[in-house]
This record gives C-alpha cells, structure tokens and sequence, in this order.
RNA sequence: GGCCCCAUCGUCUAAUGGUUAGGACAUCAGGUUUUCAUCCUGGUAACAGGGGUUCAAUUCCCCUUGGGGUCACCA
C-alpha cells in the first residue's frame, strides 16, 4: 500500500505551530514509507478568505523543509466534485434540501440551549411534501443540504487512542452543501480524502468529535476508510487549547524573532513524541527514520518557551560565525543595524554562546556600536575605590596606547599584556579587570575585558577608557 | 450541560506487574571566572484519590476527582 499523508489547512494567513507538528508528522511518516505527502487548501469559507495566503503557507512550508509533493489542491476549485456527491446522496435518500433560515435555527438553538436539551437540527425539512420541495426550488429558495444520519452507533479506530465508539443519536444532521453551493469541510474532507487516495488522516484531535459524521459519509459513498491518527492538542501554559490570546502562535512569528526552523521542528516533533528519551537533538533525517505513529502521546503538550529557548541556543551554537552572520542579516537590517563586517564578526565570535535568538545579534551590535550612559560608581571594583580606578585607568591608557595593532588583533595577546601589568604592579585582578570591562562595555554584565578591547580594537578601546577616567574625576 | 478524550517531577517525556521511577528544560547549590554567558559537579522535585484483580500494582479493571476537546450554512 502506498502510504498518502495530506496536510489540509484553511488558508488563514499564517501557520500555527500546531499545524506546524501536523504538517510534521504528516510528512515524516510519508516519507518514512517512502509515500507522498500532498497539500490541499480548505477554502471553502467564503467569508474569510485571506488573500495570498496560500502563497504564504507555501513558502513557510518550504523554509521549515516540508515541501509537499502533490498540490496544492484548491478546494474552490473542485466545487463541481463536492456537489455531485451531494446529490448521489440525495437520490439515495441519505441526504435532504433543507430551507430553514438562519433564524429558524438560531431561533431553535436557543430554544434548545433553554431547555437543556440535545443542540440538534430537528429534521423539520426533512418532512416537507414532495411538492412543497420541488416548488421551493423552482422559486429558488434558498437551501443547503443535510446529511441524515442514520440510527446505530458508529466506531472507528484511532491510531493513537484505538476503538471509539459514539452513539448516532450524538450526531447532527449535518450541513453537507451550504446555501453558496459552497461545500461544507464534513463533506469535502470525505470526498477529496478519498480522491485523492490519502490512506493516513493526521489532524489535531479536535477533529475527533466528528469522525463518525465523516465515517457515515464513508460508508454511504462505499469509499474505503483510511486510518486515522488524531493528535494531541498543543496547550497554553493553563492547559487550555494553545491561542493568540496567550502568546505567539503563528510559525511565522517565531522566525521574525529570529528562531530557526531547525528549532522549530525538533521542539514541535518532540510535543508529544519522544522517539529514544535520551536525547533532544534530532536531525530531520533521524526524525524520518525514527518516527513511530504508535509512540505518539495520548495527553496535550504545553509549548514551553524556556524549552524553546534552550534548545535555538543549542542549535545556534552548532553554526559558524558566518553562517550565524548571513542567518542574522535579515535582523541587522531591520533593526537598520549599519556595521563594519570585521566588527559584527568579532561580535559574533564573542556573543555566539549567549545568544538565544538571532534577533539578539542584531541587539547585540546595537550595544557594542553605542556606548550607553553609566553611572561612574559602576567602575569601581567593590574591593577598591575610586582612586584605585582612576589610577588603573591611567596606567592602562599609556599600556595600550604603546601596544602595536598585530597585538590588539590576538586576544591572547592582549591578555597577556593586561596580566602581566597587574603581576609586574602585585595587583589583585578584580583591581583591574572590573574597572576596564566596566569601561570598555558599560554594564555590570559584559564578555570579559581582553575580549572586548579585541572586538573594540584600540581606537575605541582606548576612546572609552578615556570616557571612564573624566567620569571618575 | 450532553457526548468524547486524557491523567508520571513546575514543563516536555521514558520505563516497568517486582526499578533507588530514568532523561531533558526550568529551578537551587557548588566549581571555573573580575562580572555575565558557556562549561563541569551535585541537589530539590512526579506515578491525582479510592476501590478491586494479583504473591506483588505507577503499570490491568472500575469509580471519583481534575483537565481538555466538541456540540455552526468555520475549518
């Protein structure tokens, strides 16, 4: 059997990092099986269509590497498929014109909220005359038609949850073909589904209410029913369903603050899998090979962002300084970051293990090519005073001046040079080294100072001691 | 509310009818360091509760509790 996985978003503009694992999932166990993995927009929502928004998804699919291999499929489309089924279903009796307004049915919606009892369409058009109906329709009056769901009870196995049963009773006469001859997803999922031979239906587990609507469907049309996997849900930290409300939700988010997709596929593929507990780090590749639909857990995952964090910071850490530098143009260059290469490299080169996102890059050289306000007292050692500062300044100003370029362009150098002054002078370290990390960064928490005059050069390095020393006076 | 689903550290998870219930993130403590970050070492922390079944249950069954999803001419 050739497996078919499909990833079947409505095109809302961006993509959720919940569909972000579905997509996932669909596509690593398709290529596992070596199958196909097809993409198909759900549009069949008139009201709220997006422009562009196909053309987004496609190209966030591709960046996250889950190109699909067939479609995108349009259901808009395809109307023509959708209605015709529509109709066998009518001539077999398994369906019926329905011409309630929406008041109607907002009316009996309320009455049944009221009274407590099931939310259900009460069939009222189901019992039209013939003549009633075909008058209707000659009028053309507006209509939709319903399915009519059959008494039994209806179960179907779930890859993750194994046998479901649900009562028919539970199940509402749903809306098949909507007023605008536009389908309904009940209907068109049913009808591409099986067009399209997908034989593994991935999906978010709130689907999973209305799989008997859609097994119903199955069996009426004789189409064979693929397997089914449903998904737990991704959460908010409360454990609610994860939303916008509460945070970020859109992949596309995550990339503008400068996560990598690298971090975003392995984060989202370990929520709610785990394919050898041992390990966080997955390489796509392994992700294919390892991937298990059996494994997959059966209770909600909350996005846990400090998780998220950690592990961009890891993947950050396996890049080069270049590499890391053309990730981080796009963000220097928002941000209008103009800056001489040399010295983003030697930025890089230092900031590499404190970065979380490539968005702080871009922070980062903002910093370095600015120094910002201070207050003096911060240029003093706690063990020392002012005095002692002021005095070290002095000393280092003359040191450094007097240093050749060659020097200043080797950290350890440079090191050494420092050291030696503080061995010669019988110094203790925090005498010197806070004062010149203090002046050469500006804050209390920097890289330490032999790095900094590297990244600053002498120049500079020289130009903010001299700051510090008129400050201290 | 009806129906459906779920339940291991704060979070993501592993394992098992008999284990000191393992790992990771976070957190705490210590080491390294002038500070920060990295790195290293160590610690705190979980089987929701109650009944069964069994020689033995975290593991199997039932109930309770808790959480979630879903009840549209939206997907």
């Amino acid at each position: 059997m050739n497996v078919v996985t499909r990833f079947a978003p409505s095109p809302t503009g961006y993509l959720h990092v919940g569909s972000l694992r579905t997509a996932l999932y669909s596509y690593l166990y398709a290529k596992q099986q070596k199958g196909t993995f097809i993409l198909r927009i759900e549009d069949t929502d008139q009201a709220r269509l997006v422009p562009g928004a196909v053309e987004a998804l496609i190209s966030t699919l591709t960046t996250m590497g889950l190109p699909p291999d067939k479609g995108p499929y349009i259901q808009s489309e395809r109307l023509e498929l959708y209605r015709e089924h529509a109709h066998r279903l009518l001539e077999k009796g398994d369906a019926y014109y329905c011409f309630c307004t929406k008041e109607r049915l907002l009316a009996l919606r309320e009455e049944q909220q009221a009274t407590k009892a099931p939310m259900k369409y009460d069939r009222a058009c189901l019992h039209v005359s013939q003549e009633e109906k075909e008058a209707k329709l000659a009028a053309n009056e507006p209509h939709v038609i319903r399915l009519l769901i059959p008494e039994g009870k209806t179960t179907f196995t779930d890859e993750i949850r194994g046998d479901i049963t649900i009562d028919n009773k539970e199940v509402d006469d749903q809306v098949l073909l909507k007023t605008d001859g536009f389908p309904t997803y009940h209907l068109a999922v049913v009808v591409d589904d099986n067009d399209m031979n997908v034989t593994h239906i991935i999906r978010g587990d709130e689907w999973i209410s209305s799989v008997p609507k859609h097994v119903i469907l199955y069996n009426m049309f004789g189409f064979a029913i693929p397997k089914f996997a449903h998904l737990p849900l991704i959460l908010n930290p409360d454990k609610s369903k994860l939303s916008k409300r509460q945070g970020d939700v859109a992949v596309e988010d995550y990339l503008a603050k400068g996560y990598l997709p690298e971090t975003l596929i392995n984060f989202v593929a370990l929520l709610g899998f785990n394919p050898t507990a041992d390990r966080e780090i997955y390489a796509f590749d392994e992700l294919i090979q390892l991937f298990d639909l059996s494994k997959i857990n059966k209770s909600g995952a909350v996005f846990d962002h400090a998780k998220l964090d950690w592990m961009n910071g890891m993947y950050l850490r396996t890049k080069s300084v270049a590499e890391i530098i053309t990730l981080a143009k796009p963000f220097l260059e928002k941000a209008q970051v103009s800056i001489d290469p040399e010295f983003l490299t030697r930025i890089c080169e230092i900031e590499k293990d404190r970065l979380i996102t490539l968005q702080d890059l871009s922070d980062r050289a903002l910093e370095y090519l600015q120094l910002s306000a201070y207050d003096p007292a911060m240029l003093i050692w706690k063990k020392a005073d002012a005095a002692d500062a002021h005095m070290h300044f002095v000393a280092l100003l003359e040191l450094l001046e007097n240093i050749t370029d060659e020097t200043f362009a080797d950290r350890t150098l440079l090191e050494a040079v420092v050291k030696k002054y503080i061995e010669e002078g019988s110094f203790q370290n925090g005498n010197v080294l806070w004062p010149l990390r203090a002046a050469l960064s500006g804050k209390e928490k920097s890289p330490n100072p032999f790095e900094l005059l590297w990244i600053f050069g002498k120049q500079e390095s020289l130009k903010r001691i001299d700051h510090a020393v008129s400050l201290l006076k």
